[in-house]
DNA sequence: AGCACGCCGACT
DNA sequence: GTCGGCGTGCTC
């Protein structure tokens, strides 16, 4: 990178910034500074440009230099939004890796990195410049009318202007009434960062008094929507220390003129605070623990490695106690003054890790993740810019954070899948390229896990990572006992009742009696993945893409998971007329209404993505069960993630064998992770668990491999596989998603791209072959697949050979209409 | 990504 | 004959 430095004596030229804009565009793009404001450019911050005819962006400086560009007469730049950059040399090399490893373009990088406050997608202002002085018989009649709306309105936008004349073009006259000193453009910046303010609720003390609040109970008697409301009140007040005024409209389903009523009657009163946006528990309790002898030693194995090696995988198993040795590592950390990026998946985010560590480390833990809102977000990247966090837990797309000095990385439970970000570009495994961020600050990291990836597990044993086990159960819980029982001897004998062996019911009964809690897992959301009418076996379907609609009891319609279509529910099967359309295959939604009609009493509960899509509906279902108000939770994946609760003995798995046959590589392997993790739910604290694994084919090896408990051996078997078929860790995978509006154009298209393809890389590529799912959201997809060995090749060549090759494919009026996705190390 | 320019179908 | 559909190319 170039650096600027302004010489004194001779006469001043005439700076060029290079800037990315945040689209997906393959270059970055050249623009002039105005001498006025010359001084205040810098790498890293942010400009203001104008790009084509009237989009307006907010691009980052990349670099500066002196040269006018040679080919192209270079536009201004409108202004530059920032006093520091707030993007560093760090970040820009982050970046620019990112863009090379996972051929995607920079603008695609810093969309996803820059938090959407400070993208400010702005509309331009245009308003009348009071000092000016013009001649009005000078204007054109186009001129005129905007003066004249400007007259009366004071500030129009660019749309309105485009509006007012009839015509979608007015930038040139814009810029030429700008250029006559008439009007001025400016951008609405939104950068709000006002302290928030909450209101809050409180019973005026008054009512504690028993007496008093039996005769306010009796006064109300007459108004139920403010008894209503007051008994919300009561309800929040248990499980909450504070009650928001908006919580408590919302649980009581009432209105806010209803507690506007209750407060003129001074039954409640409310006040006002500032909060911070990011916790409402200020906590800096100190908690001294100490580390068992596994985990002392683990931690030395740990600090040993590191002086060798970079990268270390934890190897520990459930509740071994993992957390408490980042904590000692964050400790070393904090009093080096240097930075913790903590990674966890997103779903374990909101669980009882945040707590501890805000618990333990206080202010200094910054928290980042995808529920935050945008002014959370900036305040969290400012508050990392300023070094006023030492620590950030956060999710995968924290790791675009403006961290100055970071020392180290923790990617716990490193074999998530949700660290790979699908859709869309940049599409990066937080795991890897936080490996490339340690580096660049030479920090360590530590990838931990009780089920490792085979990617890490296999670069501990080749000894590119440094490779340290916790062993034991922290707290001595002892592992669960697992009993594998098949569905399909169950139906022979006609013991299942709906979904449920006989086995599984008779240990939730027993759980039940006992006050213990329960989960059942199934891998699969909705009520019923697919309609089906028994008389001509139609099944509906997506309108514009190849999957069948599921049936959606909450909002009591199908709904397509992929482009989120809707439609009504069917009575009667378009195609035959027939009324006897029957519900094929279960979902979470299903499994708990069964379960409800076999357990009356019980209080049931389902978490999967539809029931948790608001911010706080997770943490709710997480305290309602932590606190005993549910007896059964019902979920998918999610409930395997991270979450530690100490009543829960009893846990269903109630169809292993849709995850094992499910048609990818690595089925059998996240198969495994997620048996494991699952069943690592269960008996914790004293009590043995009991795992019951439902499957037709109860002898498969990987269920066995559960059993047992043994995740070398599924290692082993695993990587064999992977070496004889070619996948990874053992090669490189590339997976080009070639798409197109008709479907014969595709084939074709995508058939004479794996052609070219095959003329350099020869049997490494695969396909193309339809996936899984052939249209989405009107396109047909074809996918070609790469296969590179790790040895002996340079995988960076193989890129740019291969962007080469896609850019002469796209450019070639052949294959017009089509366009290709590339993800590298799909996982 | 947007936006303009450009070339083919259903309307006054 | 035009209005408007979206298909393609360019943006410093």
């Amino acid at each position: 990178m170039l650096e600027f430095h302004e010489t004194q004596d001779t006469a001043r030229k005439t700076i060029f910034v290079e800037v990315i804009l945040p689209l997906a565009i393959s270059k970055t793009y050249t623009y002039r500074v105005p001498y006025d404001i010359d001084k205040s450019v810098d790498i890293g911050k942010r400009v203001v440009v104008q790009f084509g005819k009237s989009k307006i962006y907010t691009a980052i400086i990349y670099n500066i230099s002196d040269k006018p560009p040679g080919l192209y007469e270079a536009k201004y730049i409108i202004d530059v939004l920032d006093e520091e950059p707030i993007v560093n040399h760090f970040q820009l090399s982050l970046w620019k890796w990112m863009s090379d490893y996972y051929l995607c373009h920079l603008g695609e990088v810093m969309q996803a990195a820059l938090p959407a406050a400070l993208k400010l997608a702005s509309e331009t202002k245009i308003t009348l410049n009071q000092s000016a002085e013009f001649e009005r018989r000078n204007l054109s009649d186009k001129e005129f009318l905007i003066l004249d709306a400007l007259e009366i309105h004071s500030e129009l936008r660019v749309s309105d202007i485009s509006k007012l004349l009839g015509q979608k073009t007015v930038f040139p006259l814009l810029r030429a009434l700008f250029e006559k000193g008439i009007v001025l453009i400016s951008e609405e910046i939104s950068e709000k960062f006002k302290p928030r303010r909450k209101a809050f609720i409180i019973l005026n003390p008054f009512y504690n008094d028993s007496a008093n609040r039996k005769a306010l109970f009796e006064v109300l008697e007459r108004a139920p929507k403010q008894l209503e409301l007051l008994l919300a009140y009561y309800k929040l007040e248990k499980y909450q220390q504070e009650i928001a005024k908006s919580d408590l409209i919302e649980a009581s389903g009432s209105s806010a003129a209803v507690l506007k009523t209750l407060l003129e009657k001074e039954i409640f009163f409310q006040e006002n605070k500032v909060i911070s946006r990011l916790s409402s528990e200020e906590l800096e309790i100190f908690m001294k623990f100490e580390l068992n002898e596994s985990q002392e030693k683990a931690l030395s194995q740990v600090k040993e490695a590191f002086s060798e090696r970079d990268v270390v995988l934890l190897y520990g198993e459930t509740s071994s106690g993992k957390t408490q040795i980042y904590i000692r590592l964050i400790e070393q950390m904090l009093s080096e003054d240097r930075q913790t990026l903590y990674l966890l998946p997103e779903i374990a985010l909101t669980t009882q890790v945040i707590e501890r560590l805000r618990e333990y480390f206080g202010n200094q833990v910054g928290i980042y993740h995808s529920k935050f809102n945008d002014a959370e977000r900036a305040e969290v990247w400012q508050k990392v810019l300023k070094g006023e966090y030492k620590m950030v837990l956060g999710a995968r797309s924290s790791i675009f954070l403006p961290f100055q000095n970071l020392g180290l990385i923790i990617v716990d439970e490193e074999h998530e899948s949700s660290y790979k970000q699908y859709d869309p570009a940049p599409r990066y495994h937080a795991r890897d390229t936080a490996i490339y961020l340690a580096h660049l600050h030479k920090a360590k990291i530590v990838l931990g896990s009780a089920t490792p990836s085979l990617e890490s597990f296999f670069n501990a044993k080749i000894k590119k990572y440094g490779f340290v086990t916790l062993k034991g159960r922290f707290g001595g819980v002892q592992s669960p006992l697992i009993e594998v029982v098949s569905i399909g001897e169950e139906s022979k004998r006609k013991t299942m009742q709906s979904h449920f062996t006989s086995v599984l019911i008779n240990e939730i009964t027993g759980a039940l009696s006992r006050k213990e809690q329960v989960i059942l897992f199934q891998n699969r959301r909705g009520y019923t993945p697919v309609l089906l009418c028994t008389t001509c076996g139609y099944t509906p379907k997506c309108i514009n893409c190849d999957v069948s609609l599921t049936f959606h009891k909450s909002s009591a319609k199908l709904h397509c998971h992929y482009c989120g279509y809707k439609q009504e529910l069917l009575n009667a099967c378009p195609a035959c007329g027939s009324t006897k359309i029957e519900q094929k295959g279960f979902g979470t939604e299903k499994i708990e209404d069964e379960l409800q009609l076999l357990f009356e009493n019980a209080r049931i509960a389902r978490m999967d993505l539809d029931s948790t899509r608001s911010r706080n509906s997770f943490q709710l279902l997480l305290n309602n069960f932590e606190e005993g108000r549910i007896d059964i939770l019902v979920g998918t994946q999610m409930v395997a993630k991270g979450l530690d609760f100490g009543n829960v003995t009893t846990i269903g798995i109630v169809s292993a064998d849709s995850m094992l046959k499910y048609p990818d590589f690595r089925a059998f392997e996240r198969s495994f992770q997620m048996l494991s993790q699952v069943s690592g739910r269960a008996g914790r604290r004293s009590k043995q668990g009991k795992v019951i694994i439902q499957a037709y084919d109860t002898s498969h090896r990987v269920i066995s491999q559960v059993v047992r408990n043994d995740y070398e051996e599924m290692f082993d078997t695993e990587i064999l596989e992977r070496r004889n078929f070619h996948y990874p860790p053992i090669y490189r995978l590339i997976q080009l998603d070639v798409k197109h509006k008709d479907f014969t154009k595709l084939l074709n298209i995508a058939t004479s791209l794996a052609g070219i393809l095959r003329l350099q890389f020869a049997d490494r590529i695969l396909g193309p072959e339809a996936p899984l799912i052939g249209r989405i959201r009107n396109y047909y997809i074809q996918t070609i697949l790469i296969k590179v060995e790790k040895e002996g090749v340079s995988i960076q060549k193989i890129k740019d050979a291969l962007r080469d090759i896609l850019a002469t494919f796209e450019a070639d009026p052949a294959n017009k209409g089509a366009y290709i996705q590339i993800d590298v190390d799909p996982y």
